[in-house]
DNA sequence: ATCTTTTTGGAAAACGATTACCAAGGTACC
DNA sequence: GGTACCTTGGTAATCGTTTTCCAAAAAGAT
């Protein structure tokens, strides 16, 4: 009952030409005859033919496709880079796989490994890998594959890149901290194997010592992004003898659970303690108070990630790499801690 | 520099046999000697060959590939279920290309007619559909490709599908306002076009119905399921000249958006004010205060599509729809009215 | 021992495109 | 008019598998 494939031979006979003329019209990859082109166009809009791009995969020995890696898909910093990723992509013709790692290091190397072999992929963004880049690059030259990484700093090693200049950022954010007069401020830190958390990390340290703050080990603390760890960072830091007048964390869903603990203990935020996020995802500005945050370029590091590798598709030259600013944007959670105490 | 790819052809050589041979050992579709399966085994093991899907695709008009078409993978709701999709299939050996349509039909449209026959995609999974039911039928039947729809009633119609009983959801969720004592409910709505939306306003008046309570169309909002829309239904609801005294959201980024605009407002929300989501969403346990709201099995709903699929391929079958219960999680959100204005 | 039936390996034909190569015809130039 | 070159369509090889068919060998039946 349901219709036959349209093929390019279908086409062919119909025309009275061959394949091979066929496909040159619709490619046109080279000049025929504008009578035989108009009549083959013609036919093929008729039966509403669609190439076999697996047909066309096996000889060209590539699809056109791009895997996109990321550690957890259901982690709104990396399903906004994932919509960026695919809405440029898209109108060029690309299909994306989606793979999701759960953040395991082996399981990026199985997509290296294993499916870009198999499914003949053009090529991958690898957003926030857990991979070392020094792998990674073996790798790709192995399968002369070179992916576009996403939100990860990779320098010194020949690959395209995207990411946020972290460092400077949390020095921004802890700075802003300081100047309103905080000193003693806790760190919650993401998984200290990804580069961004120890460029966070770096960041609030080195604006601690730019105003000749010493470091305390014991208000730094290493969570994994989830709103769990926030909270038990939290529990943490207030059971301290010398508890924080302030937490900074690497990440939004983590200053969620802090919140959540300090509401949890009747602590009121910004008044009692101040807290400062990272991200701006969507409910931060919501949260109650709004969430002073360290503010990244999502979808604009998808967008520009997909520019670099159609960019180096066409060009077969690595773009250089790009580094993208992120700004602290002061909503209600942070405030001066005398100001809170002479209320 | 780079290895060539290891082919079938390379094994068979290695192996003093026949490419159908090899083939026949890797797949084991055939019995073939011990002996020599034992070689050709170890021969592949060692050149650490992986077949090429693409050309494999070719021949059996398919790749074992899956499409995800979503309407927004940058919410939450849906980013989990791609999640837990993908977790199920990739264990078959299964590759899974993701869609965002933007939740525009005409995209969904789009992948079935261009990439299904394009890509010899096996199967898609479409997620809380904007197409009418009818013609993803009516298109399914023209490719004979039959996609799970997950996320979408589809009663009458030779599809299968995995979906919430939202009607009940919410006759419990506005049950339980009008138990603790309210009588004005309001209604935000998420867009009329897909039926969850339509179902949960059904459900909420059938409760009113059921209660004694006559419908006020003035306390019904439609809003498009994100924040600002919550935003703006609150704005419109708290200025009516007799404003509820609860709100029922139809997915938890609005009950956000509502959230937020009381707190704007200095309205205590719980005290003077109870606010109802529906997805139970990550964040909404940690907002102020905790969100009472519908907990929908999203993980699980991904899943149960999942292996309808995979059994649909296996037996060439429809398995049978599936509906699930969705429960109210009661936090601090909701109170009884009068309890509230004793204060 | 002969005749069937079953097993098992290989040769070759798919699958549906792209493309290297060829050949016929046309142009251009001297 | 002859040589060289360019144009343009077709033939057939190719990509890497699976699978159909065939033939030889082995097993089973009488």
């Amino acid at each position: 009952m349901a219709k036959k494939r349209v093929t390019l031979k279908m086409i062919a006979e119909f025309a009275g030409v061959s394949t091979a003329t066929v496909s040159r019209v619709l490619n046109n990859s080279r000049r025929v005859d504008p009578e035989i082109a108009k009549r083959v166009m013609g036919i093929a809009n008729r039966l509403n033919y669609r190439p076999n791009e697996v047909a066309r995969g096996l000889v060209k020995g590539k699809i056109k496709t791009f895997g996109v890696v990321v550690p957890d898909i259901d982690n709104p910093f990396f399903s906004r880079i994932c919509k960026a990723i695919q809405s440029i992509v898209r109108k060029e013709g690309y299909s994306v796989f989606l793979y999701n790692t759960d953040g395991k290091p082996e399981r990026e190397r199985e997509v290296i490994e294993n499916l870009m072999q198999r499914l003949l992929i053009e090529r991958i963004f690898m957003v926030a890998p857990r991979m070392d880049p020094k792998e990674i690059l073996e790798l790709s030259k192995e399968f002369e594959l070179y992916p576009v990484i996403v939100d990860s700093r990779v320098e010194n090693v020949m690959l395209s890149a995207v990411w946020v200049d972290n460092v400077t950022a949390f020095i921004q954010a802890t700075e802003h901290l300081i100047e309103i007069g905080h000193r003693r401020i806790g760190f919650v830190a993401g998984s200290l194997n990804v580069t961004n958390s120890r460029d966070r990390l770096k960041g609030y340290l080195l604006a601690l010592e730019n105003h000749g703050i010493e470091k305390d080990d014991s208000l730094i603390y290493e969570g994994d992004f989830m709103i769990s760890s926030g909270y038990k960072a939290a529990e943490y830091m207030l059971n301290l003898s010398n508890p924080p007048t302030a937490i900074l964390c690497s990440n939004d869903l983590m200053a969620v659970g802090v919140l959540r603990y300090l509401h949890d203990k009747g602590i009121k935020v910004s008044e009692q303690i101040s807290v400062v996020g990272c991200d701006d995802i969507d409910v931060a500005a919501s949260l109650h108070p709004p969430l002073t945050t360290v503010r990244q370029p999502i979808y604009e590091m998808g967008e520009i990630a997909a520019k670099m590798m159609l960019k180096y598709i066409e060009t077969g030259k690595f773009p250089p790499n790009s580094i993208l600013h992120a700004d602290l944007v002061i909503r209600d959670s942070t405030r001066h801690p005398n100001l809170a105490k002479a209320r």
